[in-house]
DNA sequence: AGCCCTCGAGTTCT
DNA sequence: CTCGAGGGCT
């Protein structure tokens, strides 16, 4: 055997050739051989390490596919943090450019003036919609890679990214740095995305939504031979750490060097000067979007040179530097076959469009919201027209405009129906309201249907397994007309109701065998409503589903009340003084409690064995802010005859009454010089309450409650906690816990928990994959704490 | 009286 | 996420 036949030297042959074609297919995009020749080389060399095991090494091309890790993947910690970009969008209102990209304009000027330089060189590239991840070569070797996570910290997913062929398990030439750390974007191209899918069904396997979910999905696999069989690509577009060699002092230069080392660099990225060069790019680009053989959701602006952008620096964790600018929302045209009218728990009729089948950003639209009879109008929408329709925030999808010229003759404007389509009552509009409504009330099966969906749903009662469907069979079959209802059922209802569901439906029951009926389902919805008998009482108040009361205004209910008989017996005069409660809440809240039909659906609950809360005392706040003072201002709001009196004199002349029941005995010339109100004002507010059929007794009833809560409430306020007044904004997905329990820790801890930023906000805890609200506090400079810090806190208060 | 901030309510698809 | 509207502050 000659030493060029040797067995050694045929691998390395092997493995060197393949690696070129590698490299010339990821990197170069021009293949010099056929894939069935590159196949061949890749079983010559597997047969080869097969038959001398001692020639195998970690690095070679036939590598890729290692073993599955036993369990989750490990935490890595990014030794430089991964970076997020602020965004730019562009202004759809604006009539010119200057409008249209001022934030990009503005991102220009600011470095610019940082720089006191004009058209600064930028490194220019399309963003692809894919995962980032970060590859670190040590001595040139593949020896981790890690998705991004929250930036500090992501997941090791070495394995599966080593079956990426794209990447590179060694690194080409002999110059590079000891220790590179190698960020890009791993994603699917839309050709194997398609060609994949259509393997997937011919499989009878679930295709992918879309190229994004795909790339995802595959690099979270367990097992990395199902990675290996998703046909994923590579793109470098950055460095982290460097260590043991340099850089070339410009980012372009280091793309371009990331070339010659195997790394594959999109064909796409380019250099250009100032903020035309950077809007000609953002236009070639989008103009050639459709065409490009990959997503992109807009283009990434990096200020070249690195000493610039060290000047630059960064604002919280993103860089000055940099700008991702992207494309409005993908839109797609498609024909409106109907419009619906669905009835909410309210009673509000909210029309629908019923749309042909159309693909916008990776899922099929079929509804589309129209929100009200008003946004229907502004679009002038016929039924048939052809319309523009738009994922916003790229999830809920819209009708953005109707498509004139397309419209099909004859087609008649849609309008509002007079009647229920469900229960054919009256659909109503209130003076200045948007939103027109179903008259039926509860009489209507469609409230009826949502408002129990409500009572049961997560937020309210939590009863698991009391479904959409269920609720709409027992509310069909009559088992259940009101929430009372309920906690009556028993085991033989369900299974009588799903019977009579089954006869209708058509649907065999499974399990009728030998006599033996399965009825495990039954009891286990019978205890799972068993379980949510006790019930804290802002849930409680929450799932009665009192108009304009939602999570917020319950909460505030509970904590100033603290007992459900209290808050029943309630007069609007005493709701207003809950912080956020006013007039309308107040008054919708009290004549809730005041129809004899809740009172008796609340007395049925109470009966079927619900506990409400636990017996806390009244707020000491709240029972103080129910001054007689406060009662008569809040009469003057509810549309007491006080005209001509200031709420300031109202409140006045209740600091000096020891009680609202002395105001009518009193002498109006004595109460005028110990609350400083003129005589003839005072003799005013006498005359006029004493004149107002009903207004005395409500506000002497009011202050006799007053008086009980005032008299309930602990002595003393109550202690002070860590971030109370503070209000807390959560976006992203925190690794953790849920939404709901870091919310519960934060409140807890006495802070109020917002859904939108604002310039009121004290911080916001960003988890992963954080969106427009993480923009947002940049804009306004809102601290922003990560998982890490925000688990720090917690700590810190215990 | 006007503006800003929150809250409530409704919604899509997987 | 979005819209509309209630509440509170200036």
């Amino acid at each position: 055997m000659t030493e060029a036949d040797s067995p050694a030297r045929r691998a390395a042959d092997l493995r060197a050739r393949i690696r070129e074609h590698d490299y010339r297919y990821h990197v170069l995009d021009a293949p010099a051989i056929a894939d069935s020749e590159y196949d061949r080389l890749v079983r010559e060399l597997e047969a080869l390490e097969r038959a001398h095991p001692d020639l195998a090494s970690p690095d070679s091309p036939t590598r890729r596919v290692g073993a599955r890790p036993d369990r989750g993947f490990a935490e890595v910690r990014h030794a430089l943090p991964m970076l997020s970009l602020a965004n730019a969008f562009d202004d759809p209102a604006a009539t010119d450019d200057a409008g249209r990209f001022r934030e990009v304009a503005d991102f220009v000027r600011r470095i610019e003036d940082a720089l006191d330089l004009r058209d600064p060189l930028f490194s220019v590239e399309p963003k692809l919609d894919g995962l980032a991840v970060s590859l670190r070569y040590e001595d040139g070797l593949l020896v981790r890679g890690a998705t991004r996570g929250d930036g500090e910290t992501g997941e090791d997913v070495t394995a599966n990214l080593r079956t990426v062929r794209a990447v590179p398990l060694r690194l080409r030439g002999e110059d590079w740095p000891a220790l590179l750390e190698v960020r890009g974007e791993v994603f699917m191209r839309r050709a194997d995305f398609l060609a994949y899918n259509q393997g997937a069904m011919a499989r009878g396997e679930k295709p992918m939504a879309n190229p994004r979910n795909g790339a995802a999905g595959s690099l979270r696999q367990l097992d990395p031979a199902v990675t290996a069989a998703r046909p994923l690509s590579f793109y470098a577009y950055g460095t982290g750490v460097v260590e043991g060699g340099t850089l070339p002092p410009r980012h372009s230069q280091t793309l371009a060097r990331l070339r010659d080392w195997g790394l594959p660099v999109s064909a796409e990225v380019d250099t250009t000067r100032g903020l035309a060069g950077l809007l000609d790019y953002y236009r070639r680009i989008g103009e050639r979007r459709d065409a490009l053989p990959y997503d992109i959701d807009g283009v990434v602006y990096k200020l070249d040179a690195y000493d610039q952008q060290r000047v630059l620096g960064f604002v919280s964790r993103a860089p000055r530097w940099a700008l991702a600018h992207k494309y409005p929302a993908q839109e797609e045209t498609t024909t409106v076959e109907a419009v619906e009218v669905q009835i909410g728990r309210t009673g509000t009729a909210t029309p629908v469009a019923r749309l042909a089948p159309v693909h916008v950003a990776g899922v099929t639209v079929t509804n589309a919201t129209l929100h009200n009879a008003d946004q229907v109008a502004r679009l002038d929408l016929h039924v048939g027209d052809t319309v523009i329709v738009r994922r916003a925030g790229d999830v809920i999808p819209e009708v953005v405009q109707v498509v004139p010229e397309r419209r099909p003759p004859g087609a008649s404007p849609w309008t509002m129906p007079a009647d229920c389509p469900v229960c054919g009552s009256a659909l109503v509009r209130q003076d200045g309201e948007v939103a027109w409504r179903c008259s039926g009330g509860l009489y209507c099966p469609a409230q009826r249907k949502e408002a129990l969906r409500h009572f049961a749903s997560r937020r309210a009662m939590d009863i698991e397994g009391l479904g959409e469907r269920f609720i709409d069979s027992l509310v069909e079959f009559d088992y259940v007309r009101t929430p009372a209802d309920i906690y009556r059922l028993r085991v033989e209802d369900l299974l009588a109701m799903k019977q009579r569901a089954d006869e209708r439906d058509g649907t065999v029951p499974e399990t009728v065998k030998a006599g033996k009926v399965a009825s495990k389902w039954a009891q286990n919805l019978v205890e799972a409503i068993d379980a949510t008998r006790a019930a804290r009482l802002d849930r409680f108040l929450f799932a009665l589903g009192i108009l304009q009361t939602g999570e917020e205004t319950a909460k505030a209910l509970a904590r100033a009340f603290g007992d459900l008989d209290e808050i029943r017996r309630a007069d609007a005069l005493v709701l207003m003084a809950v912080p956020d409660v006013g007039p309308k809440v107040a008054e919708s809240i009290a004549t809730f409690f005041a129809q004899p039909h809740n009172a008796e659906v609340i007395d049925a609950l109470l009966a079927a064995g619900v506990k409400v809360g636990d017996g806390h005392p009244p707020d000491p706040g709240f029972a103080a802010a129910l001054t007689p003072g406060a009662l008569l201002a809040a009469a003057k709001r509810l549309g007491a005859p006080l005209d001509g009196v200031g709420e300031e004199s109202l409140q006045r002349i209740g600091a000096s009454l020891a009680r609202l029941a002395d105001l009518a005995s009193l002498d109006a010339g004595r109460l005028a010089l110990a609350s400083e109100v003129p005589r003839t004002r005072i003799e005013a507010v006498q005359g006029l309450l004493a004149g107002a059929p009903g207004w005395p007794e409500r506000l002497l009833a009011a202050d006799a409650q007053a008086a009980r809560l005032r008299a309930l409430a602990p002595a003393g306020a109550g202690a002070e906690l860590p971030l109370s007044g503070q209000t807390v904004v959560l976006t992203g997905t925190l690794a953790t816990m849920t939404r709901d329990q870091a919310r519960a820790r934060l409140e807890a801890l006495g802070a109020k928990v917002a859904g939108s930023v604002s310039g009121r906000t004290a911080f916001v805890v960003a988890g992963e994959a954080a969106g427009s609200k993480l923009d947002k506090a940049r804009e306004l400079g809102v601290e922003i704490i990560d998982e890490a810090a925000f688990g720090a806190l917690l700590e810190r208060h215990g």
